[in-house]
DNA sequence: AATATTTGGTGTATTTTAAACAATAACCTT
DNA sequence: AAGGTTATTGTTTAAAATACACCAAATATT
């Protein structure tokens, strides 16, 4: 008997969790499920993965139709499989999760959902499926992966002010920083680009604006400096 | 449609990579496959996940058919799902990775597989499917973890000397450590047990035999400490 | 029995990194 | 002009990481 033929009735998909951050608290994604199982449960948004798809090109998929977006940063976490994970049948998902700027889009419900909204991943409800663990997963990978690579600027529009960055890794990393000792580590790597701008439209003292420069995280790499916050 | 109706043939797997310390290199136990495709090529062992098996019970599963151990230290890493990535069809893989202790066994080859053998990690020839691939990423986890938990010490018999312990860690992360600062550190962490025992047989002075201790570490943990190496 | 060989075991000084901590500057509002 | 609010900056101290060399204890050799 070959592989092939033990083929059983079985599927995969993929969920994405798709994080956000509004300047105070850490967000995620959600869609309201429009159809059994779990009908009207708050959920993470996946799909099944197609037959010609690899499954990162499904995860953006599944993340285009929600977002509208391309190219934005998505890492595989791990698979989920208990035998019992789906109510209708033996589905294993794969779970990733995203990072996105919340103000370049405005969520489009996909089919699948009746609606879709940020929730503060602090107070996320039960969700469908397995769904919480997977979260938790998510959330628990984000936590080691942004100390150690510059992946936090995905999660804040382009220009950005010192201010704003630390309060994103203090949400993340749920800890409070030191303004003056976070300042230092983040501007020794030398990985910013101070833009010679500064903030409009605020009432208090305009703070300067950075924006993450590709080229110079390069050249850190290649003098054998690792991200580190 | 649900989302049931829209399965279709494929089918997950499970992939493990069963690591082994011999006192030099690191070691990778691989199979060599007794069926097409890929007949006579080395591969990482694995099966098909059954209908009614978690995951991670299969894992467990294929560990314990060709080493006939249980209760080893396993731990998925992701999965694999490109899809050309089985030529039969379409298979997307878990990975997993475990650590034995290489003298509890003989690996017995199981039914896919004409041989089993060790394998150092550094020179390991071109594997069946994307197996090459699927080994890297759990020798990057692995490198990883080991910094960070107190898993080196399932590579190693239950009683070992501190030479032997930071031989294993040099040969995993690939650098040399210094015998005094390594010591210290390790040592300072307090969760080895000193057995007041000596190596025997040896054609030097003896070396003090030490145990890993769970409770040690227990509350080496309770007390707010991280391990690292 | 003496000597050689091999690996085990130990401490200190230096450098680097992390942590704690507060006053002045710049802009806006009233 | 005064008051409110956030931005910006440096030093001191503690902790951790690194670099480094000699004597001890056993077996093997002559």
């Amino acid at each position: 008997m070959s592989e092939v033929d033990s083929f059983f009735k079985s599927a995969f998909s993929v969920d994405n969790v798709i994080f956000g951050f509004d300047g105070g608290d850490l967000k995620v994604l959600l869609i309201q499920r429009g159809a059994p199982p779990y009908k009207g449960k708050w959920a993470l948004p996946g799909d099944l993965v197609y037959p010609n798809e690899d499954i990162d090109t499904a995860a953006e998929r599944v993340l285009e139709q929600l977002t509208g977006l391309k190219g934005v940063y998505l890492e595989q976490v791990k698979a989920f499989g208990a035998v019992n994970r789906h109510p209708l049948g033996r589905v294993i998902t794969i779970a990733y999760y995203s990072l996105v700027k919340t103000n370049d889009f405005q969520p489009t419900p996909a089919s699948f959902a009746q609606s879709a909204q940020w929730h503060s991943v602090g107070t996320v409800e039960e969700l469908a499926f397995d769904h919480n663990q997977i979260l938790q997963s998510c959330l628990t990978q984000l936590k080691q992966k942004v100390r150690i690579a510059p992946i936090g600027f995905e999660l804040l529009p382009p220009k950005f002010t010192l201010t704003e960055l630390q309060h994103l890794y203090e949400a993340i990393l749920e800890t409070e920083l030191d303004k003056r000792n976070f300042r230092k580590k983040i501007l020794s790597m030398n990985v910013l680009h101070d833009l010679d701008e500064i903030q409009a439209g605020v009432a208090h003292r305009p703070a300067k604006l950075y924006q993450f420069d590709q080229e110079r995280y390069t050249r850190f790499l290649e003098e054998g400096y690792t991200f580190d916050v």
